[in-house]
DNA sequence: TGTACATCAGTGAACGCGCGTTCACTGATGTAC
DNA sequence: TGTACATCAGTGAACGCGCGTTCACTGATGTAC
């Protein structure tokens, strides 16, 4: 009446996701093998199963994991400052991203791999990223009541700037060849939104 | 002495290209087998390897056709306005970067799932963009003389219109859920990079 | 122009490798009495 | 507290499927004379 074998149990999906991660990061996703993780994890292969049916499971738990931290970050400033106006509120929202991008690489890049194979994945990780996009394009909202005309709706505008912000985000942490400090990465996307979705051409000054 | 061979021998390579990117389109490079692409030509399963040594070469021979594609219309105007703080310069690359991308939208995305499993084809499709983005930080070195500060260096900057065009290109090109005409998305991008550059932000005008 | 032989593109059945998946077995943990 | 049995996580060798790749064969095209 211990528990030890839920706890044993409980280790070795630990250690099995763990590994998963490491020779994700290492090979990538598609390119890993069952007996790959099993191995990294110190296990029979036949050890696998008895946690997760296939690969693509075990990636869903990861991707799990991932959404409930989403939701913890989130949650975090329920009550920032809605004004994309304001250059702080858009570094708000650059900085987070950087950060958990940073945070959770391996399985973002495993996912998007995992996407390219797979339509079911490819529509999650569309999921996991459109309520981000309804939530921008509310900030834009404010851009636009604020009578600077936006270069077009709120939603495509929305689209533009996650286009942006995760492309550049993944030249910076996983290409890693821009040669900046975060901070100024960082600082370069908030500049580019702020004066593209607000600031005055400089052909036509008003 | 008419060469039939040889005739017959480019016909059906020219097949074996042509069914590969159809199958790409369908179901994905990564998901599909050479017999997927020997049947769809109408050719036997041996008759693959006269014509290419693995999946890969054939998508190496897709991506030189595709290079040689992009040579001609790079030089279609070798002389084209510099000039980044005029917006129709800004356009005229948006609208040549959906164009090309619009053309060849499969080979483009069976590169990058290719690039995913295979570092030799990540490399070679980073190269095959990087000769664009030295061509914008020179772009960007006139916003810069014209008194325009960038949000940053020219190459880091380049970068980053780069992420915006290639990534809304795919949004609206291969998932396609804009809701956009194509010269409302090339307006859109042309715009917030040609504010995003050299604009002015709201919050501090000059 | 004709004949005999060589070459080559294409064929498709068969082979074999890699790897996912199974399953009989082990030893330890949990349960019943 | 002790004993007998049940259950379960973990093991790793073996099985078998899928698919890339080969190769003996065919019929047509090219070459030599």
């Amino acid at each position: 009446l211990t528990g030890v074998r839920k706890a044993r149990a409980a280790e070795t999906e630990t250690a099995l996701k763990a590994a998963a991660k490491k020779v994700f990061a290492e090979r990538g996703y598609l390119n890993t093998k069952i007996t790959d993780i099993t191995a990294a994890a110190g296990r029979a292969a036949g050890s696998f199963y008895n946690h997760f049916a296939s690969k693509e499971e075990l990636l869903s738990a990861l991707l799990s994991d991932l959404l409930a931290e989403v939701d913890d970050t989130v949650q975090a400033d329920p009550d920032h400052d809605p004004d994309f106006t304001h250059r702080a509120s858009i570094r708000y929202h650059v900085a987070a991203l950087f950060a958990f991008y940073r945070a959770n690489r391996t399985v973002m890049v495993a996912l998007q791999q995992a996407a390219m194979v797979d339509r079911t994945f490819a529509t999650r990780l569309a999921e996991l990223t459109k309520p981000d996009l309804g939530h921008m394009a509310e900030h834009l909202e404010y851009v636009r009541r604020a009578g600077h005309p936006l270069p077009g709706d709120p939603l495509p505008v929305a689209q533009a700037i996650s286009a942006l912000m995760w492309g550049f985000a993944h030249t910076y942490l996983v290409d890693g060849d821009t040669g900046l400090t975060e901070e100024k990465a960082v600082d370069l996307v908030t500049d580019f939104i702020h004066r593209g979705i607000a600031g005055r051409p400089p052909d036509q000054p008003t």
